[in-house]
DNA sequence: ACTTGACAATTTGGACCCATGCTGTCCAAT
DNA sequence: ATTGGACAGCATGGGTCCAAATTGTCAAGT
């Protein structure tokens, strides 16, 4: 089996029971494998979890590079692709099941510096995205939109309020961008 | 003794210990009543903790919004200010005790209309000092920058660091303001 | 390559008891 | 208004014990 199939396997498997209460036994199954077929390809436990998240993190940057690509759509929609591809299903995991957070917690305190890195690439990648248009204040537009997306990761009860609150950010931080969603509902509370 | 001194107090005390291993006792004491006056006060340790926390919530409003009302200084520096009132000494707090995330993490889930009331009463404000300069921007804008603050919290290691982003998010989402740091050092990450 | 079955060592979970500490309330006293 | 003492009821944490689960490894078989 591909190592890629069975990385992807293993993190439902993760997202459903989370790291600790995920034994190796049950991820083997859901991966579809014998569990003496996992011992094979990885060496313990926290290397399968590590692993994981690193394709997981490689595969959301992936997925987010190329939503930016799509040079026939506007930028604003491009960027809330990317944040959406890159967050916004992290926060409806964490609706789906209680365990998805412990996974998360764990995998930000036990490899907290890949998790760093990915972040930061992904900033890269923003900036290089805006550059051409935003001269010198692109990578402080990426900033602020890497903050404001984790802000709204613990702000937003779900995915679609995840998407409408980025669309408000984009949409400042743009600057007045003039081909834009105007006609988006905005928060009047 | 005066009611608002009691909750300033009371909050030290939840802020050295968190909430479920401060006693009333050890409350009383750093307050500097007996246990009993504490009941006479407030009619259960939960409500005194909820007290507590809209009084610092309060406090915290209004010192944002005696910076925000700092004529004299540029838009940019009383909006830095604002937010370090409002939550940068959260983030120094986080350093100095670890009891105070779980003092934080209770009043979240357990008063989480009180919290939420909060953050939108600062929105308000921060949309309302933005209004005359920024038209009908000013909400997206004080939008974006809570949720950046917000992200912040979660991401900077220190208070300095804190103000540091802020600084750099509040120039990208005021747009090219003329007069601001511009020697301010920035991430070349 | 993958599987099955088995293995020792270690971790984990639940059950239970017990001492301690805490809450919330009373009252007499100041 | 505030205090100290005293109280029942309840939650909490430590402690031990035991059964079950889990990890990581091995050999033999497809």
């Amino acid at each position: 089996m591909d190592r890629d199939e069975i990385l992807e396997r293993a993190l439902t498997a993760f997202l459903r029971f989370g790291y600790r209460k995920s034994s190796m036994d049950a991820i083997a199954q859901t991966v579809g494998l014998s569990r003496q077929s996992l011992y094979n390809h990885f060496d313990n436990k926290r290397e399968l979890f590590r692993a994981t998240m690193v394709h997981a993190f490689s595969t959301s940057y992936e997925r987010a590079a190329a939503a930016l690509a799509e040079d026939s759509l506007p930028l604003p929609t491009r960027l809330l692709e990317a944040f959406d591809t890159w967050a916004g299903e992290h926060v409806e995991a964490l609706r789906a099941s209680p365990f998805a957070a412990e996974m998360l917690a764990t995998a930000a305190e036990e490899f907290s510096e890949e998790s760093a890195d990915a972040h930061t690439a992904l900033r890269r990648l923003i900036a290089g995205v805006l550059e051409p248009t935003h001269a010198d204040a692109a990578a402080d537009i990426a900033t602020t939109l890497t903050l404001a997306s984790k802000g709204l990761c613990h702000t937003a009860a779900g995915r679609p309020e995840y998407r409408d609150g980025l669309t408000t950010v984009i949409r400042v931080v743009l600057g007045h961008s003039p081909a834009g969603g105007s006609k988006k509902r905005r928060k009047t509370s």
